[in-house]
DNA sequence: CATTCCCGCCATCTG
DNA sequence: CAGATGGCGGGAATG
């Protein structure tokens, strides 16, 4: 019981997001040069426990940005392998069924990500919300008892729920819907509940990145998640992106403190404030933006642009900013200046799978699928 | 009261 | 078997 709030400080829970420590994440190894990224160091240098690491980099790993290359260590794919990693995911979602050869360079590791969602040759789309894609619960195959675990994983279930937004006509879902999608049937709430809890958690780092944002279902009410992704406008038409807006104009001027580092909600006190300390004194600070929404926030001190930040007022919070389809301008806008020729190649592979990509998927009639 | 979601216990899975 | 992972859900903060 040390007191809880200093006054000045007081606890605040968006402090503590895994929103906002996504972005400090990505701010802080989102730059040239970096290779490997190692679970302690990260731990430390954001100020935070480990086990909220473990929270982040499953999802990250979920869309490219990270594999998983060792105990302890991830390597760094970047931002440049999210195009890839949706597509990949799209792919998926539309043979909604399993077992996707892996296609990462090189090794196939093992199971990888399998998820099963049940098979049934779904009209790739259906009605609006739920329906096509579930995982079957009880589930089959090579399982007896142990599959479970990875059935659960916060990394499939990241997947799962950006196959939801990329495989269907909607592109908005309230957390309760797709829980229940995801959960196949299992109507119980206690199930539930849980699921929810965990799509809060995949929610505000996939909000953080700006892939999707927060909204209200149209009618429903019910607050819900809006994909920003570029499917939706592609969606809605055909033909090249119809929204391409803004960009990189302002350069927002965020908080300056490390957050995610203090007051643990009213028990003990923290020592690890002087992580923040260290960090601030060896690396450039991350920018938080101390209370209001986070997101990513970009490139500047760290060297790259940032292909999914967005615009955001330094008081921001209430401000809803429309997020735009970032994903959009990345081709065109995302340009790091790797010194690394070979990063560099890597990335214009990147970006030219996406144009590919992006290209096929505009062309295609909007009924059909996305 | 409802929604959001942080915290950290502890089951599991490696190495 | 110790250490690494990461479900899971209580319950606090917020709306």
């Amino acid at each position: 019981m040390s007191l809880p709030m200093p006054s000045s400080t007081a606890y605040c829970r968006k402090q503590k997001s895994l929103g906002l420590l996504c972005s400090n994440f990505l701010g802080l190894y989102n730059r040239d040069g970096i290779d490997t990224v190692g679970l302690d160091d990260a731990a430390s240098r954001l100020g935070v426990e480990r086990r909220r690491i473990y929270d982040i980099v499953n999802v990250l790993e979920s869309v490219g940005v990270l594999v998983r290359k060792a105990k302890n260590t991830y390597h760094w794919n970047g931002l440049g392998a999210i195009p890839k990693a949706l597509e990949q995911l799209k792919e998926e979602g539309f043979n909604n069924n399993d077992e996707q050869i892996d296609v990462k360079s090189g090794k196939v590791s093992d199971d990888e990500e399998d998820e099963r969602v049940s098979n049934h040759s779904a009209s790739l789309q259906d009605k609006t919300d739920l329906d096509s894609m579930h995982k079957p619960p009880g589930l089959l195959k090579s399982g007896t008892l142990i599959d479970n675990r990875k059935e659960k994983s916060l990394g499939l279930l990241t997947k799962n729920f950006i196959k939801l937004f990329l495989c269907t006509n909607s592109d908005v879902h309230s957390l309760d819907d797709a829980a229940k999608i995801l959960l196949g049937d299992a109507h119980n709430p206690s199930l539930t509940r849980t699921k929810v809890r965990r799509l809060y958690d995949v929610a505000n780092v996939l909000s953080s990145m700006n892939f999707i944002e927060k909204t209200h279902h149209p009618e429903t009410r019910k607050p819900a998640f809006r994909w920003l992704g570029m499917t939706s406008q592609i969606n809605s038409q055909p033909g090249p992106a119809t929204t391409v807006v803004h960009q990189e104009s302002k350069k927002r001027a965020f908080g300056t403190e490390l957050t995610n580092i203090c007051f643990k909600r009213n028990k003990l006190d923290n020592q690890e404030v002087k992580l923040f300390g260290g960090l601030q004194s060896q690396r450039q600070p991350i920018k938080p933006n101390t209370n209001g929404s986070n997101s990513y926030p970009g490139p500047d001190q760290f060297g790259q642009p940032g292909p999914l930040s967005q615009p955001k007022s330094s008081n921001g919070e209430s401000n809803k900013i429309k997020k735009t389809r970032d994903l959009e301008n990345l081709a065109s806008n995302y340009r790091p200046q790797y010194r690394n020729q070979a990063l560099r190649d890597l990335f214009v592979h990147y970006m030219d799978a996406w144009k590919a990509w992006y290209s096929e998927v505009a062309e295609m009639d909007p009924i059909g699928v996305i």
